[in-house]
DNA sequence: GTGCAATCGATAAAAGATTATCGAATAAGG
DNA sequence: CCTTATTCGATAATCTTTTATCGATTGCAC
């Protein structure tokens, strides 16, 4: 099934969706079938009309009065942001937020799965965490094919960002999402998406009005 | 000093905010008096000309030729997004995301100190994770007051988000750093600020092509 | 059936954010 | 001291995203 890839989505609309396909799930769970542009916005906190154009990207066309299909929805959300198949991930950088981030099982629902772990101090290595193992990093080159992982999530300190990059990106690494608070350079086939935790706090800190 | 803040500041630039200052207190640790926005724009994948504007929001001006004072710069970033002093936060949900980030010590740089969590599973009260107290949610109403916390990151599954919501706005607290998947209503006065990291994987999903 | 209220989807308008343009200021080199 | 190249900051233009408007469709009540 074709999506309607010609016409670009607003980056604003792709971070809507996962938030959607939240309260869909809550509701299939529910035995829902259907529900109204208006009901989700009502849920998020959005406007029904931000709703209906959101969906609109997806190819799911609603029936007035009613809504959308709810089963339907889902899957359209799902296979449009590739949540329905899975995918293998490799986490680089055991520290604290790495470490966090290994111990946090919610990707897996996207499709997500970290298979393995990797960092360079010794008294982590041969861990596991929840399951996943810690490889050492010199390893990376020999392990990395056989772990099947097309992406690396690095959460590693500024200075071996770029390093640790490069080396993936030759292991063919296709996409990086990059919590290091540090711009790194891949060549152009590989995506790169940066993550950055204390954009949200300084939102907040703002909107608190400097207390 | 006073801000200017009549004129609103765009909700893109308070999140690119951090990673200026991020990039300006390595430039500090090397040393570094000033800096200019092409230099900073090229570090960061940005235009020199958005960094430009950026950083007028902070008030502060620069010179022709040279850029801005790099202690100047730092300083003012961190007044203007209030990470100067410090306030307390509790973290309520000790789930997986929530341990996750219990163990992250990040949030420290930026003036926030979690000194507590909470949460009703038997098994986690009364541990420490990374010197922080995991308390009985039922004893919320008689610690919260002594924390003297401010703001509450919420770590909830979305059935209970909304009660313990309702009781942590009539304790007091100020800002709501929300990480469960689903909206919370509060009082106007009370900040509620959402977060999602399944969002930036979806952009990152969108732009892998759907694999 | 018929009328009514709710909803969708398309197009248009408005708002918000980014990027371009240009004059003024400043340091460096001759 | 004068020229040149770089950079800033203000204003304007462009682009993106959100919000409004409106006709068409459908289910429900009578």
């Amino acid at each position: 099934m074709e999506q309607k890839s010609d016409k670009k989505v607003p980056v604003p609309t792709v971070r809507r969706l996962p938030r959607y396909l939240h309260l869909l799930k809550r509701c299939q769970a529910n035995g829902r079938e259907s529900i109204s542009a208006t009901d989700i916005a009502n849920r998020l906190e959005l406007e029904s009309i931000q709703v209906r154009k959101d969906i609109s990207y997806t190819g799911i066309v609603g029936k007035p009065r009613v809504g959308y299909a709810v089963d339907e929805l889902v899957s359209a959300i799902e296979d449009f942001l590739g949540w329905s198949s899975r995918t293998n991930a490799v986490l680089i950088g055991v520290g604290s937020l790495g470490s966090a981030l290994l111990g946090y099982s919610g990707f897996q629902k996207h499709g997500l799965d970290i298979v393995a772990a990797f960092d360079n101090k010794d008294e982590k290595i041969g861990m596991d965490v929840h399951g996943i193992p810690i490889f050492n990093i010199n390893e990376l080159e020999q392990r990395l094919e056989a772990l099947e992982a097309t992406i690396a999530i690095l959460t590693l300190p500024a200075a071996v960002a770029q390093e640790v990059t490069d080396r993936i990106v030759k292991l063919g690494i296709k996409g990086i999402w990059n919590f290091s608070p540090i711009k790194i350079s891949a060549p152009d086939d590989v995506i790169v998406q940066y993550e950055d935790l204390s954009a949200g706090l300084a939102v907040l800190s703002i909107k608190l009005g400097h207390k």
